[in-house]
DNA sequence: TCTGGGGTCCTAGGACCC
DNA sequence: TCTGGGGTCCTAGGACCC
């Protein structure tokens, strides 16, 4: 199935029949860290983070030089540097991996339409319909790892295996810079001897839980009886677990991926208290959804605050809307209406979020005027017909169409739309 | 020098409707 | 009318992932 080769590099031997492993996961080795040392050749080798300095913040992402001192991403950047004094620490930059995230993805679409990025820096492939053009899985995963470090210089492990779960295991076990494939035929043999936390969806709480059980591996857990595990874990985590542990996942790759929620939030170096700057923040913080909202075409139904107190205690807050709604200024009266109703006054806090849920497409919100579903466009109206005939209300819920469709559907002038705004 | 910011998914109780 | 059961929506919290 696979060796170390002298580096102690993950290299896999190619396999007889691998055809079975027809879906990749591929990751990039600590991301963040390694697009910096591109810009930064010299520190190459050297233990280095990426993240902010200031009190509160924690590391981002850090080489593997720097991993074994024991730093690991969203560690207090305070201990990590107690673990390792003579860490570089860089300041991110996003912009930076968007771009390499999307030279990324690019290569991976050159290869197959069935892509799914899972985040920034990772993604599954289906590549079974690749496989007559590039060859097995094996060789496509090669040509993959090859051109992404001839085109970008960076290094990327991939895991091969007949479902999502395996295949992500596998590449966390090649890392870095590895590759494993895990055919069909080996998957228990591979599955069965990992630590029950390598499980997706088994953190800290759930180990310990399982733990008090006596289970240790993903084998141990196979071969427990459904009941104890249900009175441990639940319903729904005892049925998942045991067919991940099985190696059964029936989760298909699937591009494109709606978005389910937009948010920002923000850490303050030192809580605050003061009403005015909080509000003041969440303006800007439902500034910065809204805008995403209509880039992305959505108009969102609900919309949620989420307060961190001083102790750290924390809590969510939400209300849905009569109308949906894209505009900042609509969310941030809401988001301050439940600050205000969760926080006793003089409060200290030290985070601060908004959330926008329950999104709609923004063009839905126009056509549900309409019992029999006629598009919009196609209809010839006045501002006058269609209070008359749905009410105030239908004015407002077309006006929060996005200036785009809006006026692409409406037979009323944008500018009458738009005074309503 | 203790804990970021972006998300997803699940659970559970109550309201509400039929 | 002393009292069921199913379905769906809303809200809050928590676990988890990168």
């Amino acid at each position: 199935m696979s060796k170390q080769d002298g580096s102690g590099r993950q290299v896999t031997v190619a396999p007889t029949d691998d055809t079975s492993a027809s879906i990749l996961h591929l990751d990039m080795d600590a991301f963040f860290a390694s697009v910096e040392l591109l810009e930064r050749p010299e520190l190459q080798g050297k233990p280095v983070i990426v993240g902010h300095r200031g009190a509160r913040s924690v590391v981002t992402a850090a080489t593997y030089e720097a991993r074994r001192y024991g730093v690991n991403s969203a560690m207090p950047m305070a201990i990590a540097l107690r673990r390792c004094p003579n860490a570089i620490v860089l300041e991110p930059h996003y912009d930076r991996y968007q771009h390499f995230s999307r030279e990324v993805m690019r290569i991976l679409g050159d290869t197959t339409p069935l892509v799914e990025p899972l985040s920034i820096d990772e993604a599954f492939l289906d590549v079974r319909g690749a496989i007559p053009l590039f060859g097995p899985p094996f060789a496509i995963a090669t040509a993959l790892r090859d051109r992404i470090r001839r085109e970008t210089g960076l290094t990327a492990s991939v895991g091969a295996a007949a479902t999502k779960f395996v295949a992500k295991l596998a590449s966390s076990r090649a890392k870095p810079d590895g590759l494993l494939v895990v055919p069909e035929a080996d998957t228990l043999a591979f599955l069965h001897p990992q630590p029950i936390s390598a499980l997706w969806g088994v953190g800290a709480s759930t180990e310990e839980r399982l733990s008090r059980l006596g289970l240790r591996t993903i084998g141990d857990l196979a071969t427990t009886p459904l009941d104890s595990l249900r009175a441990a874990i639940g319903d729904a985590g005892t049925m998942r677990l045991h067919e991940l542990a099985w190696g059964r996942d029936p989760r298909s790759v699937t591009p494109g991926r709606d978005e389910k929620s937009i948010g920002h939030e923000v850490t303050f170096e030192r809580d605050v208290s003061d009403a005015v700057a909080l509000d003041r923040e969440l303006l800007r913080l439902s500034t910065r959804v809204a805008e995403r909202l209509r880039r992305g075409g959505w108009v969102a139904r609900t919309v949620a605050v989420k307060i961190r107190f001083g102790d750290f205690r924390t809590i969510t807050r939400s209300r849905t809307l009569t109308e949906p709604s894209d505009v900042a200024e609509r969310l941030s009266r809401e988001a301050r209406a439940l600050l205000a109703e969760a926080r006793p006054v003089g409060t200290g806090i030290r985070l601060i979020g908004v959330r926008a849920e329950n999104l709609l497409p923004a063009g839905s919100v126009a056509r549900g005027l309409w019992d029999d579903d006629e598009p919009w466009r196609e209809t010839e109206t006045t501002l006058d017909a269609v209070t008359e005939r749905f009410g105030r209300g239908a004015i407002q819920r077309a006006s929060l169409l996005s200036p785009g469709e809006r006026r692409r559907r409406s037979a009323l002038s944008t500018d009458d739309v738009g005074s309503l705004d």
